[in-house]
DNA sequence: CATTCCGATTACAAAACTGTAATCGAATTA
DNA sequence: TAATTCGATTACAGTTTTGTAATCGGAATG
């Protein structure tokens, strides 16, 4: 379960929001003090943060600035205050949430999970090609084409990422093997004629496969589809 | 250079083009119908196809749907009539450009150089996470910390890729072994502590550095900014 | 202080990767 | 038809990768 870091000084607030988030299942690490919550960040990772903005040895909002720099977990204030220009500042300080006290604790728990819950969706979707037929997957290492999936090496996985790319469009072997080493020499051209074959029979492209890599006569190669 | 494809049934235009186009050091390949050209697009891969919407055999936008399907080089049509509606069908058939009859040769070079130029704009940027002092470039399959780029074998780049898309946020042992491994087993602590051991290593991660990978007590681990 | 526990690191061996070189094979030419 | 050329494929060997198991080392516990 998350953990929050909740930074409090009034030591009633603070023993029935902590007593209630426990219960609630959520590890809570309590902090009274700008200099305490800075020594608490150290030492545990916080998923989210409840900030109360008036602190004993500072501003709640000047905090959360130094906070951002450790950490992207949501902030969500405290305080008495409900002046709009309050919560402008809370917002522009950093902060995810503006809470105004008194408030329900249930209220609360809403707003903390509703926070949580953003965070998790923000799905780290990872980076690939999809084409009809074909899709290049950098973060697995893999591709598919025609449905199945294979997962190739990583030489054969950044000359078809190239080709998928562009379909259709020449690409010479000296630009694949510049974008890939970083440099050109005398032999790239076997170099990367070795690797396209491999990549072929790696992922069993053959006269049944949607796309083909054609090669021009000079020294050129084409990923295209073919069609009937 | 560029690779043309010119469908013409005017035999005097087709001459005067392509000898003119030739001339410009382009590689032009002619075909005065929809059949030929269609024959011809299974042997020359065309960087750029000007395409006169008047063909014997058939109409050019027609043409341009199944065009599209092989490649998407650039389509300029070339016509003689300039209503507004044809114009507006050309586009919408998956042309690039429009070129109404009769032009000056300079102007059709101009317009294929402006096509072929944003064709090669469209720069294939690798997907990659930046955050400050640390960089995961999964295409070329490398990290730089602080200033040091680091070639890194795929499981070590996975794993920092998932910490570093997410930093400062608890990612479980078991969560990255399900996104890299696609199913999760009894003995995947252990992998993911030696892969991340092996990390640490290869890109030297030590005290010095602008992040460290911290691990909670209950097999979490988090990517975290070390600020002084 | 001895013991236990547990995470971090290291060791190891099998497997995979990959550049280079050799071989193949079809098309072209003599 | 023989010779040649050149791209595609295969062979090979050194290196790297990687899961598993062993070892280390500090903290907690008895």
């Amino acid at each position: 379960m998350a953990h929050i870091l909740l930074v409090e000084d009034d030591s009633d607030i603070m023993r029935i929001n902590s007593t209630f988030l426990e219960n609630e299942g959520y590890t809570v690490h309590c902090a009274d003090s700008i200099q305490t919550a800075t020594f608490k960040l150290e030492e545990c990772i916080p998923d989210l943060v409840l900030l109360d903005v008036m602190l004993p040895d500072g501003n709640g909002m000047d905090f959360c600035k130094i906070l951002r720099q450790k950490t992207q977990a949501p902030v969500i204030f405290l305080t008495a205050r409900d002046e709009n220009d309050s919560i402008v500042m809370g917002f522009r300080s950093g902060g995810d949430d503006y809470i105004t006290k008194p408030y329900d604790l249930n209220v609360l728990k809403a707003r903390i999970e509703a926070q949580l819950r953003r965070n998790a969706a923000q799905a780290p979707q990872h980076p690939r090609i999809d084409i009809p037929c074909l899709s290049v997957d950098l973060f697995a290492g893999t591709a598919t084409l025609d449905g199945n999936e294979y997962s190739l090496p990583q030489r054969e996985l950044q000359i078809l990422y190239m080709l998928a790319s562009q379909v259709g469009s020449r690409i010479s072997y000296h630009e694949i093997y510049t974008t890939i080493y970083g440099c050109d020499v005398d032999d790239s051209k076997n170099t990367i004629r070795v690797n396209i074959s491999r990549l072929k029979k790696h992922i069993n492209m053959d006269d049944m496969s949607t796309y083909e890599i054609a090669a021009t006569s000079d020294g050129e190669y084409v990923l295209r589809r073919v069609v009937f």
